[in-house]
RNA sequence: GGGGGUGUAGCUCAACGGUUAGAGCAGGCGGCUCAUAAUCGCUUGGUUCACGGUUCGAAUCCGUGCACCCCCA
């Protein structure tokens, strides 16, 4: 439909602990969807990165005794190699700490500085010192205190300076009201909407330099670094191109605005994506909004993680115990887009054994090796018309392609697939019923065999095609072994007159003890 | 205190207010031999959390309650 380069993001992780499989399932949904816009013709720009200030950080630094840049810089490569083992295609990198980011930021809080958004005042409170922190009542234990792990706990009083969100807040309620689809799924928005319409008052933008230095200085009181929001939130905008200088080498801002999708967890829609960053946004000019695909959580069920028990959820050890691509298979298949689910490994082993290994695997596997056994790999195309159970099956592929477009255009992931499963469990099906091996020991059946044959690799192929946005890998596997390299066409028919088929080897080697660790 | 979500087969989940509530996995029976002990067919299994209401008709809408989860204050 638009030409507009279809631009994603995910939520920029926080560098002061390792990666864990939350941030992996939604590096691989937007990767996902990034991909099949890709494959589909589309240009893509995919953002991703981290959030390397703020006072977390500079704590950790500080337990391990080193500079929070230096610190965020290790967790950053952690980061960056996990996504680079899970096949992220990320085009642009955010991190905070870069030169061009900070200007930028800069540039946005001068400008609201100069046009009477932000304004100082004062703050008393009680403060804890262990923690740097001021406290709220949600801080207070039972007994409505504040417990020994707070430490010294002062009555403060400090200054800060505020951003004028209240003077937005009519606008946001009205935007919402009329643009139905700025959060994806819809009862996500709609407690935007409920969040919205409650009285909140501004929010703090600073911290003194003197309790927090790891961030961004406030171009006009260089006695504060800005705090969390201004700062990640904008990294949006900024590694778009936004207020970029000529030669700093960041994409077209126009060309990429507005974001298509920013992909986060339901935890920081309300406030930060659903509130301040359309506020922000609107401030400083920005005319058009973003849409927000919300997720939801893997949870742990009652399972404890702890390394003693074994059932570490590491994304990198599952990458590295299953592969890359039964981990994506996984994480999109088993949740429900915006919905919860329950991560079990078990339930993993199980999935990739009955859907990858025996049904799509073994399609592959069982169409590649009658092909050479029957025809030396080579498929002839006959002239006959088709038979009326293979226009069937090229019909299904039709639909199922149609099913699986259908379904990511509205970020339904696990929908798309239950559609490819459709059409497997179909050509596992038409095996059986046109049983080839009965027709190689007819000689008379050798063009309904080839016509046979062919249909199969047909079907593969495309069930192949269309899962490659989500098992890229395991996908140009499959593909090389039905003769078929680099080809991720979805209609029916690609393969030529004379069709070569490679070598069958399991892509999807059996697990065995499926139900144990 | 306010708001939201969830509750359906042993497990994970589907079902615009419309036939007899469906899939996959697991279980049972049978077939096939190309294939990764794969695959194909048939099949067992439900008080849709509870109670009440609206309706010709409710898993679905409304009310109350229960259980679990999340957010806000």
């Amino acid at each position: 439909m638009s030409d507009k380069i279809f631009f994603i993001t995910t939520a920029i992780d926080y560098t002061n602990a390792p990666p864990h499989i939350g941030h992996a399932y939604e590096k691989v949904l937007a990767d996902v969807l990034a991909r099949w816009h890709r494959e589909r013709g589309r240009s893509v720009f995919f953002l991703t990165g981290v959030d390397q200030h703020g006072q977390k950080v500079q704590q950790s630094a500080e337990k391990v005794g080193l500079t929070p840049a230096k610190f965020a810089e290790e967790v950053t490569k952690s980061f960056k190699a996990l996504w680079a083992k899970l096949g992220i295609s990320y085009d642009g990198w955010a991190e905070t700490t870069d030169p061009r980011h900070i200007r930028a930021v800069q540039d946005v809080l001068q400008q609201l500085h100069d046009q009477g958004d932000l304004y100082r005042a004062k703050h008393s409170g009680y403060y804890s010192i262990r923690q740097e922190q001021f406290l709220t009542d949600k801080e207070r234990n039972e007994e409505g205190e504040f417990g020994p792990e707070w430490g010294e706990v002062v009555l403060l009083e400090e200054e800060n300076w505020y951003f004028r969100l209240t003077k937005y807040r009519g606008w946001l309620a009205e935007y919402l009201a009329d643009h139905p689809d700025f959060v994806t799924p819809a009862f996500r928005g709609a407690e935007l909407a409920n969040a919205v319409a409650k009285e909140a008052g501004d929010l703090c933008i600073s911290r003194p330099k003197s309790r927090l230095g790891w961030g961004i200085e406030l171009p006009f009181d260089r006695d504060y670094v800005t705090y969390v929001w201004f700062d990640a939130l904008m990294n949006y905008a900024t590694f778009a191109g936004y207020r970029a200088e000529a030669d700093a080498a960041l994409p077209a801002f126009d060309t990429l605005w507005p974001c298509d999708a920013h992909v986060i967890g339901k935890d920081i829609l309300v406030p930060a994506h659903g509130i301040y960053w359309p506020i922000m946004l609107k401030a400083s000019g920005v005319k058009a909004m973003p849409k927000l695909l919300v997720h939801g959580w893997w949870n742990l069920g009652g399972a404890k993680v702890s390394k003693s028990s074994g059932n570490v959820v590491d994304p990198a050890v599952l990458a590295e115990r299953y592969g890359t691509d039964a981990l994506r298979y996984y994480l999109m298949r088993d949740i429900a887009t915006g919905q919860d689910a329950d991560f079990n490994e078990e339930r993993l082993r199980v999935r990739y054994n009955a859907d990858l290994a025996n049904n799509l695997g073994n399609l592959v596997n069982r169409t590649v090796s009658m092909a050479r056994r029957y025809r030396e790999g080579i498929l002839i195309s006959s002239a006959a018309e088709k038979s009326s159970d293979i226009a069937t099956l090229e019909a299904l592929g039709a639909e199922v392609a149609r099913r699986f477009d259908d379904a990511m255009r509205t970020y339904q992931v696990h929908t798309a697939l239950e559609a490819v499963w459709d059409l497997t469990v179909a050509a596992n099906a038409f095996v059986e019923s046109s049983a080839p091996w009965k027709l190689a020991k007819d000689t008379a059946q050798s063009a309904r065999l080839d016509e046979v044959l062919r249909a199969l690799v047909e079907a593969s192929r495309l069930a192949a095609a269309l899962l490659h946005p989500i098992i890229p890998e395991a996908a140009d596997r499959l593909l090389a072994q039905l003769g078929f390299s680099g080809n991720l066409s979805i209609a029916w028919g690609v393969a030529g007159a004379e069709h070569r088929v490679g070598e069958p080897v399991p892509v999807f080697p059996r697990l065995e003890n499926p139900t144990s660790v």
